[in-house]
DNA sequence: GCCCATGCAAGAGCACTGCTCTCTTTTGTT
DNA sequence: AACAAAAGAGAGCAGTGCTCTTGCATGGGC
C-alpha cells in the first residue's frame, strides 16, 4: 500500500510526524488547552503559517493525536488480551482493564482528550470512531472466548427491558458475537463504568477518597467482571 | 449571617452575581474553552478590566462557576433523596442516579467541567471539595437507610484486600457511617462507576451504541445497586 | 539539461484572548 | 464639604488561531 513516491511526499510525510510528535509532547507536558500551534512550529523551527500547510486547522491537528491515543490504549488493551490468551477468563479480564489503566495513569492528557470533555463543538469524525472501539473489543473478546468455554454464568438482574433489544440485536450483528443478550448489554454498561472508575483517578477525584488504588482498581474490576457473569 | 451592609458591599454581590450569570450563560452556550472574561464584561458593558475588581483571573472565575455546579447536582441528588423517603431502597437509589443523569443531560458543558478533564494545571481548590461529595453522600444516605432498616445485604465478591482496610475505615469514620466495610468499598466504586455511565452518554461515546438511553440508563443503574447490595 | 508549475516557507497582518498598569470618576463615610 | 477607598476606563503587552501575499526551490515533463 504505502508505495514509496517521490522525495517530496516523502518529506511530507516526515514533517506531518514531527509536527504530530511534538503536539503530543506538549500535549503531554501541558495538556490539550494548552497546545499551540504557534508554539510547536517554533520548536520545529518553523514559522506558523508554514505548519498550516499540513494541518487545516488546530482541530484537525488534535485529531490526528487523538485516533494516535486511540490507538494506544487499544494497542495496550489487546496486548494484555494476547499475553494471557491461556489464563482463566477473570484474570483476562483484569489484565485488560489493567493495562487500560496503566496507559491512562501514564498519559493523562492524553486520556482526558479521549474520555474527558469532547473538544469545544467537536463531533466525533468518522476516523475515530473505530480506533475508539478497541478497547470495549476488547473486553468482548474476553467474554466471549470465556462463553466459547462455557465459563460464562448469565448475569444476575432483571430480564433485559424490551427497548434496549434492538439495540443488543446490533450489538450481537455487529460484533457476530455469540453472546447471550444481557451479557451483551452488561458489557456496555461494565465498558462505561470502567472508565469511570480511571477517570475518576485520574482526574484526582479519588483523592483523599482512596488512597490504595491498586487494590481498590483490582477489587472494583473483580465486580465488573462478575456484573457480566465472569 | 449575611447581614445587609452598605449599599456598595450590596452593589458588589450584585455585580459577582452577574458576573457568574454571564459566565454560566457563555459556559452552556459554548463550552469553558470559550469561555471569554472579555466577552463576559463586553455583554454587561462592562470594560474588561473592570471585571478583574472581582474575580482575579479566568479561573477564580471558572472556579466559583464549578462551585455552583457541584452544588446544583448535590441539590438535584438530595432533591430526589429527600422525595422519595418513604420508598425502598432500590426505587430510591435509581431516583438519585437518574436526577444526577437529568441534570447532567441538561448542563453537559458544567457536567464536563465537573467531571470532565480538570482545567489545565489546576487542583481543586479547598472550596470545591464540601460541594463535591455531596452527590457522593446522597448515594451513602440511600445504602445507610437501608441498611438500618434491614434491607441491605452484604455484596458478592471475594473480601476485602487488607490494603483497602484503612481507606475503609477513614469512610466509616467520616461518614460516621454504620455501614459494613465491603459496602462502604463499594459504594466508592460505584459512586465512580454512575459518572463512567452518565459520562460516556453526555460525551457522546454512546452514539449510534446504545440508543435505548433511559432503559440502558435504568437497567445499568439497577446493576450498581445490587453492586452495593442493595 | 532546461523550464515551468507546483509545493512549501516566510512574513505581515487581523481579530481575538488574558492580564497589568495608570488615570479618572464615583461614592460612602467622617 | 473633604477625603479615602472602591470601581471603572483605557491603553498596552504578549500571546493565540488563522489568512493572505510574496518569494523561493525543487521535482517532473519536455
Amino acid at each position: 500500500m504505502s508505495v514509496i513516491r517521490g522525495a517530496r511526499e516523502r518529506a511530507r510525510i516526515e514533517v506531518t510526524a514531527a509536527i504530530k510528535d511534538e503536539a503530543r509532547r506538549q500535549l503531554a507536558a501541558e495538556g490539550a488547552a494548552q497546545l499551540s500551534l504557534r508554539a510547536v512550529a517554533r520548536e520545529l523551527g518553523m514559522v506558523s503559517s508554514a505548519l498550516y500547510r499540513y494541518f487545516p486547522n488546530r482541530d484537525e491537528l488534535l485529531t490526528a493525536l487523538i485516533i494516535d491515543a486511540y490507538d494506544a490504549v487499544g494497542e495496550a488493551a489487546e496486548a494484555a488480551l494476547a499475553e494471557t490468551a491461556d489464563d482463566a477468563p477473570d484474570a483476562r479480564w483484569i489484565a485488560v482493564c489493567r493495562a487500560v489503566r496503566a496507559w491512562a495513569l501514564a498519559h493523562p492528557h492524553e486520556y482526558a482528550l479521549l474520555y474527558g470533555s469532547p473538544v469545544p463543538g467537536y463531533a466525533a469524525p468518522q476516523d475515530t470512531i473505530a480506533p475508539a472501539s478497541r478497547v470495549g473489543l476488547a473486553l468482548v473478546a474476553v467474554a466471549r472466548d470465556a462463553y466459547a468455554a462455557g465459563e460464562l454464568t448469565a448475569p444476575a438482574g432483571e430480564p433485559l427491558p424490551d427497548e434496549l433489544r434492538t439495540d443488543v440485536e446490533r450489538f450481537a450483528a455487529q460484533l457476530a458475537a455469540d453472546l447471550p443478550e444481557p451479557t451483551l448489554a452488561g458489557l456496555a454498561a461494565v465498558w462505561s463504568q470502567l472508565f469511570g472508575l480511571i477517570g475518576f483517578e485520574v482526574f484526582g477525584h479519588f483523592h483523599r477518597v482512596v488512597e490504595a488504588r491498586d487494590a481498590f482498581f483490582d477489587h472494583s474490576c473483580a465486580a465488573l467482571a462478575r456484573q457480566v457473569g465472569l
